[in-house]
DNA sequence: AAGTGGTCTAGACCACATT
DNA sequence: ATGTGGTCTAGACCACTTC
């Protein structure tokens, strides 16, 4: 285990634990040094990503501190940050999926363009409408290059496509770009989510990259208005 | 000037100007420490920052590349990121305010617990319509506690409260904490944001906090659904 | 003046990928 | 075996706040 890690994690259940309390001031840099066995530059990179949690307040010249919020709210937030693809949006639900066609066509120049490919690739049209507990949550535009992708099956889009691409191929997400938006449902998406006529819907549009700096998937992924949430912690 | 913040905002320029093209690969950090004559964590500093950008992707073992992406596309991201506020997301346009009320009540039980303050406790309670070009674009919420923004007036609401805060105040805003959900208008919003019954807005709640991890603002922003988004890049 | 966190160094060793 | 980026150190100096 990487040292700057384990101190991270050993702060945070320390504050989640209520040790040190809201608005509380931590032990200095320096202290926790001794404590840790270890360098002023490994503290400071644990609790950087402390920072970037919104768990703790550093102010230079004095020291650094709790903020002051409500522990459970965090706890949530820290949970959310550790998910990429909208299956686990909703852990502890049964995650189910309906494939309403998965073909292979030549890529759009809008699909050419977020991609990066060659005019006219080829690509998977995958389209599926996912279930949480049977009921419709999200419908799910993707396009990913065959090559990036082999072997991918209609089996797996029953399951996560994110799961057979990590597990099965190997092949390690860095980041991935997304852009949320608002309208109001087509007739389709009426339909497929169970809405009604005129209901709003949030869309994501996202653009995947492997580690290799490839863009692997182009999606859109279409929610319903009531169980759509995204949370976000800017820090300047 | 920071000797790692010289280095990224070179790098960037570089790279935005086609120095380095989608997909090559960067020199190595070994190297940019001649370059730059500086040390490999400085180097490692200065790289951490584009990968978060989203402009560069690193891999352990064999070297750095620029990320295969539109360079137009990262531009608009790097500009989008650089605000918090939400007047700013419109740059262009010229934004004003409609103050529809601006009070001071006592803490209801919900702002007590996202501000973290003492049972009723006053706070500003100010509703306001904000345009762009003259089109109503967001209907926004304001619960700040009073003895944290002292000596707000109304002339303050209709320009930018961020500037007041920042400028006159000469307080530091840190970070702020959000979460974007979807719904219908209602009877209210339909007015004031000209929408027909039943649109979609989406709706951003927000608390935001001081360097001293004091939360100063409780807000929620109703959106026209045409005239939102917001844009996110997730790392690993 | 004293003490905080922030930056920077020069070099050691580690984990990983390629040859 | 070689070379990449990642982690870590021990200590220097800087920027900032408080006394």
């Amino acid at each position: 285990m990487k040292k700057y890690l384990f101190i991270y994690e050993d702060m945070k259940n320390r504050i989640l634990n209520g040790e040190f309390k809201s608005g509380e001031q931590l032990p200095f840099e320096k202290e926790l040094c001794v404590e840790y066995e270890t360098s002023k530059m490994t503290i400071k990179k644990a609790f950087d990503l402390l920072v970037e949690d919104g768990l703790i307040i550093k102010k230079r010249g004095v020291g650094t501190f709790i903020k002051d919020i409500d522990m459970k709210e965090i706890e949530k937030l820290i949970f959310a940050k550790q998910f990429m693809g909208l299956t686990t949006s909703n852990p502890e639900k049964k995650v189910t999926s309906k494939v309403l066609h998965f073909d292979i066509i030549k890529a759009t120049p809008l699909i050419e363009k977020q991609l990066n490919i060659a005019p006219e690739s080829f690509v998977y049209d995958i389209h599926r409408i996912r279930y949480a507990d049977d009921q419709p949550i999200v419908v799910e535009k993707t396009y990913m290059p065959i090559d990036l992708v082999p072997g991918l099956t209609e089996k797996h889009l029953e399951k996560s496509l994110y799961q057979y691409i990590e597990n099965e191929l190997e092949c390690k997400i860095q980041s991935s770009h997304r852009k949320i938006t608002v309208r109001k449902a087509d007739d389709d998406e009426t339909e497929y989510l169970d809405l009604e006529k005129g209901d709003p819907v949030a869309v994501a549009e996202q653009v995947a990259y492997f580690d290799n700096g490839k863009a692997f998937e182009f999606s859109f992924s279409v929610h319903r208005y009531d169980h759509f949430s995204a949370q976000l912690i800017i820090t300047k």
